[in-house]
DNA sequence: TCAAAAGTGTTTACCGTACACCCATGC
DNA sequence: GCATGGGTGTACGGTAAACACTTTTGA
């Protein structure tokens, strides 16, 4: 499941890529896209690769969503353990910018706005919608929104990428507090200028961000869980 | 992996079973227990089932945890799909009584305590850090705690849980009011007595509980995920 | 009568929200 | 100048934490 911000009358709308299905089950329908688990690789790299083949893109942000097993969500047995990325807006326009004027835009991949999804092959409906409630929770939580943003934004780009996710407005002046006390933020000595006052560009502290995914994202430097006892 | 809590000097202790690979590799280690997926049940199912197997035991609380598939974590490629759960401790003090009674222990099963785990086979020290970091954040936010408790249960009770679970003394009285003011405890005319004043018994709300998971708990009532505009 | 846990009240600090207001730039 | 978004100040309300205090039982 691949997220990024489309620009769209209005503010931003949340946009994923579908595939068009070549085989049944499901022919003609317009599914996720996916990909067998190579033998070689572990999850993780096999979900690099699925987006890579799909998007010819890297995630900013990529991370295990949940593994779908029900017995009858497909003619076949079938467990699929789904993957959520997101990507930059800049770099999702400059790749598909390449493939227009080498004329070879993939035939079978299409955007769509999640709210505006047609009906999709097997379960992927539901596993979007299970998707969206796990990054409109984790927006609120976490920093997660800067895997949308190219590398420097304004506070108001940050902030609109929340609106976008959340789908309510934000209140500029309390959000740029709320940002700024966040200590994720590293103003720099930059500028955007065009219209009105020129906004401030940042970029996040990439070592915070590292921190929040819990011990997953960092091994922990022994094999044992840390003792904790109550002190009386 | 199996949670419950064991009465201990100083309040209650997380405990797990472990159980003795009888096979190689890692023949004579510990290791969570688990099964192999049917090629006829869900996952949920599977779970359930290994968890009926280990203790004899349903869960009060099931939940997926995370799929684990580094190509390198067995000998042979071995992708876990690992679920959590917890069960209230007087139940498993009554199965233990009954296998006790029977002469029917089972003899590669043992209890141990998430603060003395030895190394176990393949990546699952790993595993069980993950679940109890899972564990503590997740206690913050929801009111996953009586999991582990029996039915009906005293406020003390319910912030011992959570103390032991965090590792952390509470404030017995700030901890009653945000207890009583999250709206899943519904207060019974009954008290535990036997020492002291009595405290009154509690149950819980088992309708809340059920909207906290999402929308995996819960199938929407349509295949499409709700839209959602920003009001201008 | 005393110890100890149940349960109540109060004070403080902090944080999210609302909103008034000033600042700097393009037009 | 003036419209507009960038950015600051401030007041209010809710809630978590700290802790003094009363109540009720068993011993």
């Amino acid at each position: 499941m691949i997220f990024t911000l489309r620009p769209s009358a209005g503010g931003a709308v949340l946009a994923l890529p579908l595939v068009r299905r070549t085989r049944d089950p499901f022919q003609g329908h317009w599914a996720l896209p996916g990909g067998w688990l190579d033998a070689a690789e572990g999850l993780d790299a096999a979900a690099s690769r699925t987006l890579a083949e799909t998007t010819g893109l890297t995630a900013s942000y990529l991370e295990q969503l949940y593994a779908f097993g029900d017995v009858d969500r497909s003619t076949t047995r079938v467990v699929s353990i789904v993957y959520w990325a997101l990507l930059r807006q800049d770099e999702v326009d400059a790749q598909r910018a390449a493939h227009d004027a080498a004329g070879d835009a993939p035939e079978n991949v299409a955007w769509s706005a999640v709210e505006d999804l047609p009906a999709l092959a097997f379960d992927h409906n539901q596993i979007i919608t299970y998707a969206l409630w796990r990054l409109r929770n984790k927006v609120g939580y976490s920093r997660i929104a800067h895997g949308l943003l190219p590398d420097e934004f304004t506070l108001a780009e940050l902030r609109e990428v929340n609106e976008s996710i959340l789908g309510r407005r934000l209140d500029p002046a309390n959000f740029r507090r709320q940002a700024e006390a966040s200590g994720t933020l590293i103003p720099t000595d930059r500028f955007r200028t065009g219209s009105h006052r020129p906004a401030r560009l940042y970029r996040y502290d990439v070592a915070v961000e590292l921190a929040e995914r819990g011990p997953l994202s960092a091994p922990p430097e022994s094999d044992h869980p840390v003792p904790h006892r109550i002190e009386e």
